[in-house]
DNA sequence: CAAAACTGTGCACTTAATGCACAAATCTGT
DNA sequence: ACAGATTTGTGCATTAAGTGCACAGTTTTG
């Protein structure tokens, strides 16, 4: 990422064929050759190596290759919302440069909020490093308490009986007060949270149908207050799940096309 | 195929970290390198080639990397009835050493039987090549009428309707006595076919619910007729059907797994 | 039936992948 | 808060390994 790095030839054009015959589904190494422009025995011979991968086969009677199951290997472990890891860590990067203080991107986890992206390392008003996989209560930081009020009655009604059952024990039921109180200031807070000298504001984010997750930002008990740094930070907390929030409808949007093999007719 | 080349390393390798990503979810380029063996300064080099490529990101506060999106374009190309595609050729390949006539499979595509694959070039029995891509008619010819034998009658009439909006004309309905053949002889037939002088037999394949394509025996018209090549090889043509169906089951069966990131918590 | 196109493989060349070495940054334990 | 341990990023020399030419064999075209 930082000095664009020489980068290494034979796994790009390998990757290249892929690409190439994921486009057109069926193709003979001559054919493969020419769209990519690599010489044709070389072709070939990268051909044979996705082969032993077990990625792509040869029709035993025609020349040409075409991609296997195996391709799957590939991708299948590609989740939507390593997608907006992504995003998250962009966006929370933006938001430091405006607000000091640092914040985290946490999703809801079995029961509790996973902080997946975190810009604490870049902060120099945080003491803390190492976020990521760190967890938060869903009842008492304020992350957790976004992603209670962003939800729909009927997802938080399943968050909350997830809750329970992984927890062990029942789940608070006065939810109604922490909805009215987010709806009035239009943030979730918590004081002295995790380590008792810690506060936060959150808003959640939501998907194209759920809540995926919630951003915060962290400050010293003794710096400031909630109601403080939303008045000077809420609107920056609120571009940048904006900034978020558009980026997952885009990739929600672009819908996959596949395109069956749809060879001439003589 | 033939002799077993020398691959490619570095597109092995870097397929490798991908695979290993894939199992994962979210690594870190050390980690990755201890997974894979590969060095460690080779992996991160690897790595960021793959994120030259849209594949791979990293978090820009994390050190891991993560799959992206884009990964799709290594796989979305690949259609289940490729798959069986290849299954047919091996099969096929079986079959012309027993029946010394050639073979067909073919599927049905927008009003007619597109072949698929074939034996033709391997036969000494065939005046034909380049069969690959060329079409029969879904009436007239056994490969056709072999669908709409194997068909259910919901399939089949989305079949006519498929077949006579696409060719402009209404199909023939007297469909019944081509079925009470098919049941009564137990394959379909055609005789001086596609060029007056080649005659065939049929059967269709079903997959779970559909039926995916047919199979077929081509002959010399006069060499022989459909009843007396039915009984010295319809045998063969009815294991071979049985072999690529229970490949399609098979590989329809083995679900793929996806894995969640799941990352532990502090 | 001759010409053109394509496939498969050996081989020589030198590019380009690789891993060591080192500096810088980061984390850990006390 | 500090020192040791671990990890990251990059330059560089080495040579292994990727690459393309050449040629023989096969297939397709006209």
């Amino acid at each position: 990422m930082e000095g664009t790095y020489k980068t290494v030839r034979a796994l790009e054009r390998g990757l290249e064929i892929l690409f190439e015959l994921n486009k057109i589904g069926r193709a003979t190494p001559a054919q493969l050759s020419k769209a990519t422009g690599i010489d044709r025995t070389t072709t070939y011979r990268l051909l044979h190596t996705l082969a032993a991968q077990g990625l792509v086969g040869r029709s035993p009677a025609e020349d040409s290759f075409y991609l296997l199951r195996d391709t799957r290997r590939l991708s299948d472990g590609f989740i939507e919302t390593d997608q907006v890891l992504w995003l998250a860590g962009v966006e929370l990067g933006k938001m430091l440069l405006k607000v000091q203080w640092p914040s985290d991107y946490a999703t809801f986890d079995r029961g509790t909020m996973l902080i997946q992206e975190t810009t604490h390392r870049f902060s120099s008003l945080s003491v803390h490093r190492n976020m990521v996989g760190r967890r938060r209560t869903l009842f008492s930081s304020a992350l957790g308490r976004a992603v209670l009020a962003g939800a729909t009655d009927s997802e938080r009604e399943m968050i909350l009986q997830i809750t329970e059952s992984s927890l062990g024990r029942p789940a608070p039921r006065n939810i109604d007060s922490l909805l009215e109180d987010f709806h009035q200031r239009g943030y979730t807070w918590s004081v002295g949270g995790s380590e008792g000298h810690i506060s936060a504001i959150a808003l959640p984010i939501k998907g194209k149908d759920r809540v995926v997750g919630a951003v915060n930002i962290v400050f010293f008990r003794r710096a400031s207050t909630p109601e403080e740094i939303a008045e000077k930070h809420l609107d920056s907390l609120k571009s940048c799940v904006a900034a978020i929030e558009a980026g997952i409808t885009k990739t929600a949007e672009d819908t996959r096309s596949l395109h069956g093999p749809t060879p001439e007719s003589s």
